[in-house]
DNA sequence: ATATAACCGTACCATCTAGTACGCTTATCC
DNA sequence: GGATAAGCGTACTAGATGGTACGGTTATAT
C-alpha cells in the first residue's frame, strides 16, 4: 500500500553501513567471539555470521583470521588501560590510595573478560610475540609504572619510606594479583571471588607494604 | 659369516619394546613435543615420527591426542612436586628458610619447562577443566598448604606471628611469583631473569614479610 | 620352534577450515 | 538519478589433520 515501506518496515532489514563504520562494528563482534572462544575455536565463519557479514567482507578489511586477531587484541589491549592514564594522586592517606588501587586492580582482572584477554595472549605469545610485547606495555608495564611514580612521590613528601619504588611496586602488585590470577586462569570454577574476600585480602597486603615501607605513627599495630 | 648377525650390527636396528615400557618411550615423548609446541600445532604425526611409532600404536595406547595429552600433562603435574612432600623444617632463621623458598621457587617458575607447562594448561583449560584442576592442586595449592604449615609452626614457636597464615602464604609467594611469572609468559624474550635480580627480589620480599610478621629483635633496621 | 600379538609404514578416509570466486543487491557519492 | 564499489550469500578449492585399515615384520611367551 505505502509507498515506500521498506525503509519504516518493523522488519528488521537492517541497514549495513559501509566503509570504516562496518570494520569496527565486525572488530567488535570479533573481539567478543575471541575472547569467548579463544583463537584456534574460532573460525572465520563463526565470526562471519554473528557479524551477519560476508566472509570476503572479512578478509577485505583484515587480510587473515591472525591479522584480524591481531587487531582486536591490540586495540582491546590499548584500552585496557584507556581509563587510568593520569598520574595518582598523593592527597589522602597511603593506606587508603593503596587499598582502592589494589581493590580496583583485583576486581578488574578477577572479570571473565579480562581473564579471557589473558588467556587468549598467553596462548598466542608463541606464534605472535608482537601480541605479548604490546599487552605487556599497555597493561602491567603501565601500572607498575604509575605505581612506582606513586611511590617517589609519597616517598618525596613523607608518607612513605621507599628507596626503590621499581622493585617495591612489583611486590606489592604481586601480592595482590598472583593468586587470583592463577586460580581464574586455572580453575575457574572453584574460584571464590567473594567481594569480602578480596577486601581482606587486599587490606591485608597494604598492611604488608606498609609495615615495610610505611613512615608514620604506630609502627608495629 | 656370522651367524647372528642382526642383533650384533652396528647399524642402529633398534630393538623396539613391547608393551608398558612401549607406552612409557612414547608419552615421554609426547610430552616434550607437546611442551615444546603447544597441543594445538603438534600433531601426531609429528609426535610418532619423534618416536619412530607408528600412529596405530598412539592410538592403540592412548585412544586419542586428547588422551595422551591428558595423560602427558597429568603425570608431569604430579610429578612437579614429587621432590618437596616433606614439611619445612622450623630449624634455621625464618629470613632463611623463606630466603631459600622463594629463590627455589622462583628459579623453579622461569625455567622454560615450567613456562611451557603452565601455557599449555592456561590455553586448555576451557576445554579440559579437569587439568586445571589437577594441576592446581599438585602444584600451587600444595606449596600454599606447605608453607602455611610452615607459618603455623613457626608461629607457634614464637619465630613469627602469622595469625592468618593461608592469607599470608598467599601474599608472601604472590609477591615473589606474580611478576616473573607474567613477563615470562607473555614477553619471554625481554625477560632478563638474572639470577642477580632474582636474589635481589627475593630478599626484598622476604623483608617485606618479616616487617609484618616477624617478631624479633631489631625491628625497622 | 611356533603362535600370537604388538609394532611399523603406508595408504586411506572424513572432516574441518582458511581463503577465493562470483553473481546479485544496496548503500553512498556525485 | 545513475554509476560504482562495498557488501551479502553461496559455492568452491586446497591443505591439514584426527583417526582407521591393512599387510608385512619382530618381539615375546609358552
Amino acid at each position: 500500500m505505502s509507498m515506500t515501506p521498506q525503509n519504516c518496515a518493523e522488519k528488521a532489514v537492517r541497514r549495513v553501513p559501509r566503509g570504516e563504520k562496518r570494520r569496527e562494528e565486525i572488530a567488535a563482534v570479533a573481539e567478543r567471539v575471541f575472547l569467548h572462544r579463544g583463537f584456534t575455536e574460532t573460525t572465520m565463519q563463526i565470526i562471519a555470521e554473528e557479524a551477519s557479514a560476508s566472509k570476503e567482507t572479512l578478509y577485505r578489511h583484515f587480510g587473515s583470521k591472525e591479522g584480524l586477531f591481531f587487531e582486536v587484541i591490540r586495540s582491546r589491549s590499548v584500552r585496557i588501560t584507556g581509563g587510568n592514564e593520569g598520574e595518582l594522586s598523593v592527597e589522602g592517606s597511603p593506606r587508603e590510595i593503596l587499598g582502592d588501587l589494589g581493590l580496583n586492580l583485583l576486581r578488574f582482572l578477577v572479570n571473565p573478560d579480562s581473564l579471557s584477554l589473558y588467556r587468549a595472549i598467553v596462548t598466542e605469545v608463541p606464534r605472535e610475540p608482537e601480541l605479548g610485547r604490546i599487552f605487556y606495555a599497555q597493561g602491567p608495564a603501565r601500572l607498575l609504572n604509575q605505581f612506582a611514580n606513586y611511590l617517589v612521590s609519597a616517598t618525596r613528601c613523607g608518607k612513605l619510606f621507599c628507596p626503590e619504588p621499581e622493585l617495591a611496586a612489583k611486590l606489592f602488585i604481586g601480592s595482590i594479583v598472583a593468586n587470583y590470577q592463577i586460580l581464574g586462569l586455572i580453575a575457574p570454577e572453584e574460584a571464590a571471588f567473594s567481594d569480602q574476600k578480596m577486601r581482606t585480602h587486599v587490606n591485608e597486603a597494604v598492611s604488608m607494604f606498609l609495615a615495610r615501607y610505611g613512615v608514620c605513627s604506630a609502627k608495629r599495630s
